[in-house]
RNA sequence: GCCGGGGUGGUGAAACUGGCAAACACGUAAGAUUCAGGAUCUUAUGCCUGUAAUGGGUUUAGGGGUUCAAGUCCCCUCCUCGGCACCA
């Protein structure tokens, strides 16, 4: 047998019987606590997986093994988000069926993710296209149906040009496509939408329990935008009915001449704002005026009523709008403090009301509420809350996707297609086939047209962590036993880009099968945490026209998936963005190679270790397997291995040494070594750990503990500062008291040095931390 | 504009409730080994200064403050990345 770490044949050598022992498998044994730990679903691309993927796939990982090894039942499942655009664009240019390339991607991802000895349970794989799953997709769009979530409406929408298709809200960022980065438009087509709105209550509430990074709450609150004002009637004023025949030629040109506008420049905040009068007048309750009303370009139509009370003196935009067309501008509201200051542009903070009857000398704030009562009281109006959130579109206008299960009928409507006969299956070819479109009226036997449209991708994923609990059961979307004991997820790992789509949706839905009973939770994912992107060494995104890309097969060839695993992890700050570095995975490699070489020539012996320097050992020992636990928990991965080499350095110091290499004590060492590092290098430890003499897997040992009082040192060396500089390092013990150490500090002639013939004014001393004179 | 994250050596980065700034690596330099290249090992490495030692000074974007003590807390300014953006 080679004594040098060879990683390919140990990669022959172990995954054969790791796959024979079911290692990996979830079991259902009940009487352990669970975990599970779940990456976002992946749309299994052509290009396969780069080494920046494996900054999801590795910590996930990592944390499974930790949590088995902790003693939990861990479920770790993986499959394919596989509806999407790219299959289908490449079956039209290639003619391959998208079913085929789907297959295909998905082997490739699984088999690359094996070559990084991810340790899923593929018994549990499922893929979004097929029709046992996306079944019961469609199974989810008829229970929200049924509850009144999902509804046809005809309206202005994104339009991506380049996927031919309408978009939802959530999936247009700048302007932009999120998926291609093409430029959208805007087109009125009738549309499927998901209610997502009437949960922004409960959307944004629950944030409140769960654990995830700060930010993606954020983001997500400001997407709901929650905000309360005063409607005050007349409710909705429609621009015909509230035109004066006088003005009417003017108005409907204006409308015409908006409509041509591209959307880029209506969106433009900068651009001038545009208007025309109608020529009729609204009365402001509070003081009876007539006020003009206008059709302008800048009020949008989509939020709250789609009409405002310009506010000329107090909003900018209002402000140039009322210069422009000489509108008069009244202040009425100033500065604490400034009433009489003059005014010559818009004053938008908070301030003290002039001029304002009543309610003069108010602030804003108790204005506002006040003014609220006084409309509620009159019956004038009422306090609303508007949000900035939209319905979710749901219709796309591609093949590849789960159909929407409706049947159109010219005498009943938009009809939904019963339970029973799910799933509606994707015709085989791509383009509308006359024989797939017919079909009878659920409701009245007619003849009648199936919905062609077939539902986002996210609709997909939006159930996805509940179909792994039972991937293959035919009776229903999931077992409802198994959700209660293994939902919700304990931790979930992603990009960031996901924030206000994915996260939200899926949100929506868990919230909707708890109303309808079926899950005993409201949110699905307890933990979340978003791994930062891996830049290429160059500095820019990984892509195959820059040709940057570095691929988990070609460095594992090079350094095997030990040496692989753990510099992910040490890369850099997991959340944070970070570029690749070919010297540092030598490094790495380097590390790896120095734990093979350290364990194999000193596997220990039967002495037992003796004095201050096993002392040492020991705290060692324990003080590593205390830090390393904490790091993994918390995320450090880098620090974590930073832990692990100063531990191994530590330890070529200690074999120097016979009287502790030859000992129990030492075997310790470095079976506490293997355990830490078995969840990052599988092959390295399961290896080691054969060669030192056990037969079963480190992979079933169980996590190391340590004890706290083992860590303890009896002297500390402890900094002592003069008028705050470092003046010298005493060794004290631990138990002495301020008295004994301010003694013991004083022994110092490098601290005498600075004291001499100045007073002490002060003496601070922090145990086992600091010392502190200050002197006069 | 608003919201959120950042700014620490030549590089990636550490630093728990304020308590030795730069751990751990990479890179670099010198030495050992080697026919050579590579690999490995040892030592040094924030900056300035230096009488060379157990020396001195200085340093966390910039400025001010609180404190015996500040990368960490408070105030102001600058830069940068991400999200939203005519939401009245």
């Amino acid at each position: 047998m080679s004594d040098r770490y060879d990683f390919k044949i140990l990669q022959e050598k172990w995954p054969s019987r790791w796959s024979q022992s079911g290692l990996f498998k979830t079991s259902e044994n009940r009487s352990k606590p669970k975990f599970y730990c779940l990456d976002f679903f992946p749309y299994p691309s052509g290009h396969g997986l780069s080494v920046g993927h494996l900054r999801n796939y590795v910590p996930t990982d990592v944390i499974s093994r930790l949590k088995r090894m902790q003693g939990f039942n861990v479920l770790h499942p993986m499959g394919w988000d596989a509806f999407g655009l790219p299959a289908e664009n490449y079956a039209l240019k290639m003619g391959v069926h998208p079913t085929d390339t789907t297959a295909k991607n998905a082997a490739n991802y699984r088999r690359q993710m094996d070559l990084v000895a991810c340790s899923y349970d593929w018994d549990r794989e499922i893929n979004s296209t097929d029709p046992e799953y996306y079944r019961w997709t469609q199974w989810f769009f008829l229970l929200l149906h049924k509850r009144g979530l999902a509804y046809q409406a005809k309206g202005s929408q994104w339009w991506c040009p380049s996927c031919r298709t309408i978009l939802a809200n959530e999936q247009v960022e700048q302007g932009l496509c999120w998926r291609c980065e093409s430029e959208v438009t805007k087109k009125d087509l009738t549309q499927w939408y998901f209610k997502i709105t009437s949960y922004s209550e409960r959307l944004i509430d629950d944030l409140k329990t769960v654990d995830w990074p700060e930010n993606i709450k954020k983001m997500q609150e400001n997407w709901i935008g929650k905000k309360i004002g005063a409607e005050v009637t007349p409710e909705h004023p429609f621009v015909e009915m509230l035109t004066h025949p006088d003005n009417k030629t003017i108005v409907e040109e204006y409308v015409a001449d908006s409509k041509k506008k591209s959307e880029i420049d209506r969106l433009s905040a900068e651009k001038e704002k545009t208007g025309v009068p109608l020529g009729s007048f609204a009365i402001n309750p509070f003081n009876d005026e007539k006020i003009p009303l206008y059709i302008g370009d800048y009020v949008l139509s989509s939020y709250g009523t789609g009409a405002v009370m310009a506010v000329p003196a107090h909003d900018e935009r209002d402000f140039a709008f009322a210069k422009k067309y000489h509108l008069p501008i009244r202040q009425v509201i100033a500065a604490k403090g400034d009433e009489e200051k003059p005014f010559s542009e818009a004053f938008t903070e908070y301030g003290v009301l002039i001029e304002s009857g009543e309610f003069s000398g108010e602030t804003s704030e108790c204005a506002i509420q006040k003014m609220c009562s006084w409309l509620e009281m009159k019956n004038l109006g009422k306090r609303k809350v508007n949000y900035k959130f939209r319905d979710w579109l749901i219709s796309r206008q591609r093949y590849w996707g789960a159909p929407i299960p409706i049947i159109h009928c010219d005498f009943c409507g938009s009809v939904p297609v019963p339970e029973k006969e799910l799933p509606v299956i994707l015709p085989k070819v791509i383009s509308k086939v006359d024989s797939w479109v017919k079909a009878n009226c659920p409701n009245c036997g007619k003849s009648a047209n199936r919905e062609t449209d077939t539902m986002d991708g996210f609709a997909c994923s939006s159930w996805y962590f509940l179909r792994f609990l039972d991937p293959k059961l035919k009776s229903f979307a999931f077992d409802r036993e198994k959700a209660s004991y293994w939902l919700p997820v304990d931790l979930y790992v992603g990009g960031a880009e996901h924030a206000v789509m994915h996260l939200l949706y899926a949100r929506f839905w868990t919230k909707v099968m708890a109303d309808e009973g079926l899950i005993p939770f409201n949110e699905p994912f307890a933990r979340l945490r978003n791994q930062g992107m891996l830049l290429a060494s160059d500095g820019q995104k990984m892509s195959k026209s820059k040709g940057n890309v570095i691929t988990p097969d070609e460095m594992v060839e090079k350094f095997g998936p030990d040496t692989l695993r753990a510099f992910i992890l040490f890369l850099g700050t997991f959340e944070l963005e970070v570029a690749w570095s070919d010297d540092g995975i030598k490094g790495m490699h380097r590390f790896v190679n120095r734990v093979f070489d350290i364990v194999q020539e000193f596997p220990g012996g039967p002495n037992s270790a003796e004095g201050e320097k096993a002392d040492e050992l020991t705290r060692w020992i324990h003080k590593t397997v205390k830090v390393v636990t904490r790091d993994l928990e918390s995320f450090s991965f880098n620090t974590c291995l930073a832990r692990l080499m100063e531990f191994v350095n530590a330890l070529s110091d200690f074999a120097k040494d016979p009287n502790i290499a030859e000992t129990k004590l030492w075997r310790e060492a470095i079976e506490t070594l293997l355990r830490l590092l078995a969840p990052i290098a599988p092959f390295l430890t399961e290896e080691l750990w054969e060669r030192i003499g056990y037969k079963d897997s480190v992979h079933k040992e169980t996590w190391p503990t340590w004890k706290e009082e083992l860590l303890q040192e009896n002297i500390a060396v402890v900094p002592v500062q003069v008028n705050g500089k470092l003046r010298d390092q005493v060794r004290i013990p631990v138990n002495f008291s301020d008295d004994d150490v301010r003694k013991e500090c004083l022994k110092s002639e490098r601290i005498v040095k600075y004291i001499s013939g100045k007073t002490i004014v002060k003496f601070i001393h922090i145990p086992k931390r600091m010392v502190s004179f200050v002197v006069k």
